[in-house]
DNA sequence: GTTGTCTTCAACCACATGGTTGAGGAGATG
DNA sequence: CATCTCCTCAACCATGTGGTTGAAGACAAC
């Protein structure tokens, strides 16, 4: 997997368990041996899992005597927001000038210029 | 990787040449070999690529002759900024609770009833 | 100091992933 | 038909990933 920042978040996110583990620190705080509890695998991948989120900068871990708490650092996301929306807001204008476009062709056909254009040629759905 | 949906747009992202083909696909469609041009890999990683994009729903392709245009879906990018939003919103107001109770252990220390909490059991930073 | 609890490290395994090359399918064009 | 272009399929390879078990590090508690 690619060594950028991004990379590693979405790759981290990729995973259900991952996801899972990442929704309930959203509420609390917990040790490694709490977020293993729910899951049908051994504490040891659970302590993966966590390295990989560590990984990522989607957690944090302190510590307390042998144990160390998991918290969820929650900036990381804006990192994938912004990715996200910068591309889906040039889709949609994108998008919103096509629609611009067709309703202009629209007009023409209707308005004296003779058009070429057919509801076929357009695609009609 | 996991099956699920969602599983499957994280990890079609968590790759830059993926990441750069959606880039360039928000703003205009374009062929298998029009995508495959500006990087230093086999036309036929890129259709690889394009069918972990395919899958993941991101992308979709038509028929043109022997060209197979490719057009980004941007509507599967709801199902990820919903699922980011839900938590980062949770872990925020969870956030915003801590800051009420510190507020308010402030105010008991300031004030009469004997609190046993000090500065550094708080934790500051 | 010995024991017990929480967690990680190391080695291993099965399988997925991203890349390669070579062959071939689908269609336009000579 | 022959050929050229665009693209995908198949086989292969190296490396990464998610899981396992066993050993060990760090600390509390007896």
């Amino acid at each position: 997997m690619a060594a950028d920042e991004l990379s590693r978040v979405f790759a981290a996110l990729a995973d259900p368990t991952r996801r899972d583990m990442v929704a309930r620190l959203a509420r609390r705080d917990a040790t490694v041996g709490e977020l293993a509890e729910p899951y049908d695998v051994s504490v040891q991948a659970i302590s993966k899992h966590l390295k990989v989120l560590e990984e990522s900068g989607l957690v944090s871990r302190s510590r307390d005597a042998q144990r160390r708490p998991v918290h969820l650092e929650a900036e990381v996301f804006d990192l994938m927001t912004k990715w996200i929306e910068r591309y889906r807001r040039e889709a949609e204008e994108r998008f919103r000038r096509l629609d611009d476009l067709l309703a202009r062709l629209d007009d023409e056909e209707a308005a004296p210029g003779g058009t070429r254009r057919t509801e076929q040629e357009r695609g009609a759905s």
